[in-house]
DNA sequence: CCGTAAGCGGACTGACTAGTCCGCTTCCAG
DNA sequence: CTGGAAGCGGACTAGTCAGTCCGCTTACGG
């Protein structure tokens, strides 16, 4: 069953605006302000979402998907921690000014979006620590909680993850 | 004009209560939440301070200055670099579990205790970087930020902060 | 021991929030 | 063009919060 034309647009703007906001503002954002910048009414949003959290886990989920495709593009590069530095500093540097989306992961556990984002980042992980290049006492979700500190000091982060 | 013996013990007492609920949950706390823990009305806490914020700001002040303490005490010992690292390890392990206190520091903006927290940190960095132990292009109040990563990961961070 | 001022706390207000519901509007298939 | 279903949004509810106020209680100087 499919969406009527207009609806789709608003579930579009939806989305794409409740993005905006949770990046600016995280959870501290009402729904009123997310439905007023989309420009419908807040009824429209919980049609489509069950609750709040519904979309702020839809935005989640959306993001995950995008950092999942940067990682295996990373696994692509031929030298292991030049793909890990290069996964690490494109995450950081596009999503970490904002602490809710990172810090809100923990609602997205056991998603198949943050499964495939915690294997694709534990490959990355594994594959520098075997080439000797990144520290061996750091696991994939080490690196993902370091990635908020990481857009401000990228280099200290880099410089503290890798084998001297 | 002096409080009666009963004021000043509630008084004391909402001060560390306030102290451990902003430590463990920032300001989500209520003002409810921290009376009632505290063991009297919340009367009782507007009429200390005029406000919920001037309460987080009270705590947020005592904190300082005990930081400011151990900073002090941190410029006696005779290696730059470990009076450096003793105090940001001392500083992470105690305070920096809590993003809501060392976040909130813009609230103290321009209170005497956060000026000399500044000045302290200042003498603390830069004897380290003069000694040559500590990277350049790092600033006091890049170092109190990293202080919540630090609580974290100290040996990552420090690793980061050193000069190879 | 007592009068009184200092202190107390809980009822109250007003602002704001997530989430529900239903009468009205708009799209679109036939 | 049109009937009816899909979609809309704002009025409404229920809950929470910071902050006010005032009648009652309690500490304490004399």
């Amino acid at each position: 069953m499919t969406l009527r034309a207009d609806a789709q647009r608003n579930l579009d703007r939806l989305l794409h605006v409740a993005g905006e906001c949770f990046a600016e503002r995280g959870l501290d954002v009402s729904v009123d302000e997310i439905a007023r910048r989309a420009g419908v009414g807040h009824g429209t949003v919980f049609r489509n979402f069950p609750s709040k959290d519904a979309l702020f886990v839809a935005v989640l989920n959306q993001r995950i998907c995008e950092i999942v495709d940067v990682a295996r593009a990373a696994l692509d590069e031929p030298d292991a921690w030049e793909g890990f530095a290069g996964f690490f500093r494109h995450v950081s540097a596009r999503y970490a000014e904002n602490v809710a989306l990172v810090g809100g992961l923990e609602r997205c556990e056991g998603s198949p979006e943050k499964t495939e984002l915690g294997q694709a980042v534990e490959q990355l992980v594994g594959r520098a620590q075997r080439a000797g290049a990144l520290r061996r006492d750091v696991t994939a979700e080490d690196v993902m909680m370091l990635v908020p500190t990481a857009a401000r000091f990228p280099d200290i982060v880099l410089d503290g993850l890798r084998v001297a």
